[in-house]
DNA sequence: CCAGCAGCCTGAAAGC
DNA sequence: TGCTTTCAGGCTGCTG
């Protein structure tokens, strides 16, 4: 699932090429989820940004189109060559495509997503108060601002799990079910774990720097769905240590890895180097 | 305000 | 073989 190295992947190759130009014609699926992408026909890009796990595309008038990719979300330009060899086909035939924008140099960006979990709104600029989670979102994991004692504050918020709490977005933004864990089993805390010292904190924040750094450099991470925006697949699956690796040796330790149901999501760790 | 949880989705994999 | 069930999970919106 699209998370920061992913999201960040999508928006660094999209972005700079689709400034300036302009939408002449939108379409969506029928759902409210992406219905909002027609509300930006005739408006041009300006910017193109990040928060978290959601893309932020600014446009001329003021607002900013927001792309959430869910789990199964791919966003990619499709060019004039491209367009030409799918000319027996409508703009709107390519399988499970969601949402369209024809842009006035002839290109089309396209929002295809399988599962329906991804969405689409369109807001004043910076007005985030219709996305909750966007709304909340914790620091940048990278701003350079950002330090262990700040997390440790925002982590000593909440007593829930340390698993649920990156979960949320609100401690720090753009980590998911799989980062978490790599990110946990890097720094070796027990995803159950409730309380944290500041120089645990600390250390947790690295390693979320490391694996989400890590996951950059590869490209991100394709467990089945996951594309760039050139449909391009990630390489980042074949160095994961905890995700996904339930029942498995550590690759510290040699301890079998164990599995189990976190706030809803599978969750692994080393039962010796990440004891409680 | 926060915690907890159902619901949204569909293809792949597992189960029978 | 073929049908049925389970699983994957980020976020929203509702309830307590």
């Amino acid at each position: 699932m699209p998370e920061l190295p992913e999201v960040e992947t999508v928006r660094r190759q999209l972005g700079p090429s689709l400034i300036g130009s302009s939408v002449i014609e939108a379409g969506s699926h029928a759902s409210a989820k992406f219905t909002p992408a027609r509300e930006i026909t005739g408006s041009r890009f300006t910017s193109d940004g990040r928060r978290g796990k959601f893309l932020l595309f600014g446009v001329d008038d003021g607002r900013e189109l927001v792309v959430h990719l869910g789990m199964t979300g791919q966003l990619r330009i499709i060019d004039d060559q491209q367009l030409a060899e799918r000319e027996d086909h409508p703009p709107d035939s390519a399988p499970y495509l969601r949402a369209w924008w024809a842009l006035d140099d002839g290109r089309l960006l396209e929002f295809v997503d399988v599962r329906r979990f991804g969405r689409i709104r369109v807001v004043p600029a910076g007005d985030y108060r219709s996305i909750p989670t966007l709304a909340a979102a914790g620091p940048e994991p990278f701003d350079t601002d950002f330090d262990g004692r700040q997390f440790w504050t925002l982590l000593k918020k909440s007593k829930r799990k340390l698993k649920t709490q990156l979960l949320s977005q609100r401690p720090v933004a753009g980590v998911g079910n799989i980062y978490a864990d790599e990110a946990l089993w890097l720094a070796s805390i027990n995803p159950n774990a409730t309380r944290i010292s500041p120089q645990r904190a600390t250390e947790l924040l690295e390693a979320i720097r490391t694996v989400l750094a890590k996951g950059l450099d590869n490209g991100g991470t394709t467990l089945r769905d996951y594309r760039d925006a050139e449909g391009r697949t990630g390489d980042n699956q074949y160095s994961l240590a905890a995700y996904g690796r339930g029942g498995q040796p550590c690759l510290r330790c040699d301890t079998t890895l164990r599995s189990a149901t976190i706030d809803a999501r599978t969750t692994t760790w080393c039962p010796t180097c990440q004891r409680r």
